[in-house]
DNA sequence: ACCTGAACACCGTTCAAGT
DNA sequence: ACCTGAACACCGTTCAAGT
C-alpha cells in the first residue's frame, strides 16, 4: 500500500499557493472552498481555521499577494519608479487568474504598505507630488497588464483538458518581446510627463 | 387589492439593466440568477429563455454593455481619440460593479466591434500605427478608472442598508474634479507620446 | 412563445464532535 | 490545536410541464 500521506500542516501560505494555482489554471469562478480543500488533501472546513473570514479573506489575501511588491531604491527616482513598475507588471502577469481582484480591490495590509513605501521612496528621492505620481504609475501598470492579458486570450474557453501549466507562454497577439518594448516605451513617456508637471 | 402587476415581457435589455443595478449596488458576488429573477418579478429560470448560455452569457453581456462605446469622428485624430477615452471612462465609472469584468474579459460582439471601429477611425484620420495606439489608449483608460474606483472606496463593506442608489457621488480621496483634471492631463501626455513615435 | 415547479449537483459556512 | 461530519441555506442549470 502507498505510504500514508505525511500530514504537512496546513498554513496560510500553502492555502494561498494552492488557490493561486487553481485560479490561474481554471479561472476564479472555479476556485471553490471545496476544490481548494481537495487540492490541499483536506476537508474544506479546515481552511476556515487558517482564514477565519472564509472566502472573503481568501480573495483579499490573493489580491494582496499579487499586488504587494518591493524593490530596493537604487539610482534616481526615475529608476526606482521603473523598477516598481516592472516588478508590479511581472507579479500581475504571473497570476492572470486573480487580475480582476488585484485591479479592483483597494490595497489592504501588505499591499497598502507597499503603496505607502513606494510613495515615500519617491518623495525622499525628491519627487514633488509623489502621491499623485504613484497613482499615475499604478494606473499605467494596471492598464498595461489588463490589455496584455486580454490580448493573450486568457479567460477564453480553454476547456478542462489543460490543467497542469500555470499559464501558456504569453506569445500571442504580438508576443512578449513586443509587449515588453511597448511597456518600456510607454513607461518612459509617462516618466517624462511626470517630470515636467 | 392592488392591480395585478402588468406582465411587462422580459427582454435581454431589461435583464441587463436589472443585473447592472444589482452589481453596482450590492457587488458582483451578490448578483445571482435567483436574485435577478426576483428583481424582474419572474422565476430565475425564465431568464434562460432570453440568455441561453445562462450566467456566463449574462457576464459577457454586462462586460459588453459597459465597454461598447461609440463617438462621431469630428476634428483631427487627437480629438477623436480624446472623445473615445472620455466616453469609455464615463461608461466604466458609471458601473463600478462590473469593472472587474470589463477590464478582464477580452472584447466580444459589440465591444470588439467598437475597438475595430475606433482603430479604423484613427487610421483613416492618418495615424500610422492605429492598432497600437488603440491598445495604448484602452490601457490608459482602464488603468485610470481602476485606480479611481479603488480610491473611491467602492467594493468596501458598505453593508446591506444602502440599497437604492447606483453609487455614491465620487467625491472622496481627491474628488471628481481633481480626477477629471488628472485624467485629461495624462491623456494629453499620452497623445503627445503617440505623435512622436 | 414564454414562463413555472420540481429536481439535481454543487456552493459557503456553522457548529458540535473527534483526535 | 487542528481537523472532520453532518447540516443548513443558497446557488446554477435541466427538463418536463403548464398557459
Amino acid at each position: 500500500m502507498p505510504a500514508k500521506r505525511p500530514p504537512i500542516p496546513l498554513s496560510r501560505e500553502r492555502i494561498i499557493e494552492a488557490a493561486l494555482h487553481i485560479a490561474d489554471s481554471q479561472g476564479l469562478r472555479r476556485l471553490t472552498m471545496r476544490r481548494l480543500g481537495d487540492a490541499l488533501q483536506v476537508e474544506a472546513m479546515a481552511i476556515y481555521h487558517h482564514l477565519p473570514r472564509g472566502k472573503d479573506a481568501l480573495m483579499d489575501a490573493l489580491a494582496e499577494h499579487v499586488t504587494a511588491v518591493h524593490v530596493e531604491p537604487g539610482g534616481d527616482w526615475r529608476e526606482t519608479a521603473r523598477e516598481w513598475c516592472r516588478a508590479s507588471r511581472a507579479a500581475l502577469r504571473e497570476h492572470p487568474g486573480v487580475l480582476a481582484l488585484a485591479l479592483t480591490k483597494p490595497p489592504k495590509g501588505q499591499a497598502a504598505m507597499a503603496v505607502r513605501e513606494q510613495t515615500e521612496q519617491l518623495a525622499e528621492a525628491g519627487l514633488p507630488d509623489a502621491a499623485q505620481a504613484v497613482r499615475a504609475l499604478r494606473a499605467y501598470v494596471f492598464g498595461a497588464v489588463a490589455v496584455e492579458v486580454q490580448q493573450s486570450g486568457w479567460a477564453e474557453p480553454a476547456g478542462p483538458e489543460d490543467d497542469a501549466e500555470p499559464w501558456l507562454p504569453p506569445s500571442r497577439g504580438g508576443g512578449s518581446a513586443a509587449a515588453d518594448a511597448d511597456f518600456e516605451r510607454g513607461l518612459d513617456a509617462l516618466l517624462a510627463g511626470l517630470t515636467r508637471s
